[in-house]
DNA sequence: TATCCAAGGTAAGTT
DNA sequence: AACTTACCTTGGATA
């Protein structure tokens, strides 16, 4: 076991574990006292886990298991292998100045009302099949449920790691769950994304179109070309681009968001996707107005 | 106890 | 190209 700390008050910005992890935007990780969503300890200290998948960037060949706590401005982790902070900086965005993100952000009421509300809250870099294949569950869903189904993809299909005395599951490749039936996932309470999980993993197993292509295309293309996979809209492409992708600029119109263009942004409104999108992007800031989205979100999330 | 409703939307079918 | 509608499942609200 290889264990490290780092003092995230030094960060430009600082650090919110638990608001990072628990405001929705990824369901790859878990908190080790079952009570993900849930009441917070008072006394912080709460861990939660994640199992990486191997990576030749830091040149493991099994899944890496991170546990991570924070305690006041120390970052604390437990990992299963040793140089774990490259992992988690990178998974965590650790390397955003945040203090320079927000102070670009357009004056507005609500926007540094959430920010207040959330100070040290960061995007994440979720890997690219697990968050196309988490957004694509998070249709007409809660988010605690869309945790679950996360979970309960990695138990059933995920590649296992010991660490600790227990067994961890890293959440399933796309080859893994190509493996799985539409009749599989729907025991799985998918619903009716259940088709759609199915065909994109095996897109993706396939070699046909792998979302991190998406990566370096710019905004407007690399949402439309997410589109190809199935279950995927502009909404859930927007999500992709920003919680994996780094397309900080993107602004998923959620119903949250929806709501808010309604109630304090109205002259944002337009007939449809693609327009409401620019406007609202613009009066967000633009270039990092995802990170306004987010904070939004959360705060409406939490407050509305 | 039963019924209704909405939850981070998308695909397929109609005009 | 715009507009409707169906779609799984579940927890919480309402009767």
């Amino acid at each position: 076991m290889n264990v490290g700390n780092r003092p995230v008050g030094a960060l430009d910005g600082g650090f919110d574990l638990q608001a990072t992890l628990e405001c929705g935007q990824s369901y790859l990780w878990r908190r080790a006292d079952g009570h993900m969503y849930e009441e917070p300890n008072a006394a912080g200290g709460d861990a939660w886990y994640h199992v990486a998948l191997p990576s030749t960037a830091t040149e493991t060949d099994e899944p890496e298991v991170i546990r991570l706590r924070q305690v006041d401005e120390l970052l604390e982790w437990e990992a299963s292998t040793p140089n774990a902070y490259a992992r988690i900086e990178e998974l965590l965005r650790l390397d955003d100045d945040l203090e320079a993100i927000l102070a670009a952000t357009p004056d507005d009421p609500l926007i540094e009302r959430a920010y207040e509300a959330y100070r040290g809250l960061r995007l994440v870099r979720d890997p690219p099949f697990a968050s196309l294949v988490s957004f694509i569950c998070s249709a007409q869903m809660r988010v605690g449920r869309i945790h679950e189904m996360q979970v309960s993809l990695a138990e059933r299909y995920g590649e296992s790691v010991a660490f600790d005395g227990e067994t961890y599951r890293a959440f399933p490749t796309a080859e893994r769950l190509a493996a799985a039936s539409e009749a599989d996932l729907r025991e799985l309470s998918l619903g009716y994304r259940a088709p759609y999980v199915e065909r994109t993993a095996e897109m993706v197993a396939d070699g046909e179109a792998h979302p991190g292509e998406a990566r370096d295309l710019a905004y407007e293309a690399a949402r439309e070309s997410l589109t190809r996979f199935v279950g995927v809209g502009r909404k859930v492409a927007d999500c992709v681009l920003l919680f994996s992708l780094g397309h900080l600029q993107a602004v998923p119109l959620d119903t949250w968001i929806r709501t808010a263009i309604e109630e304090h942004y109205p002259d944002c409104e337009r007939d449809n996707y693609e327009e409401t999108s620019r406007a609202i992007r613009e009066r967000f800031g633009g270039e990092y107005a995802g990170y306004a989205q987010t904070y939004v979100f959360n705060w409406l999330r939490n407050n509305g």
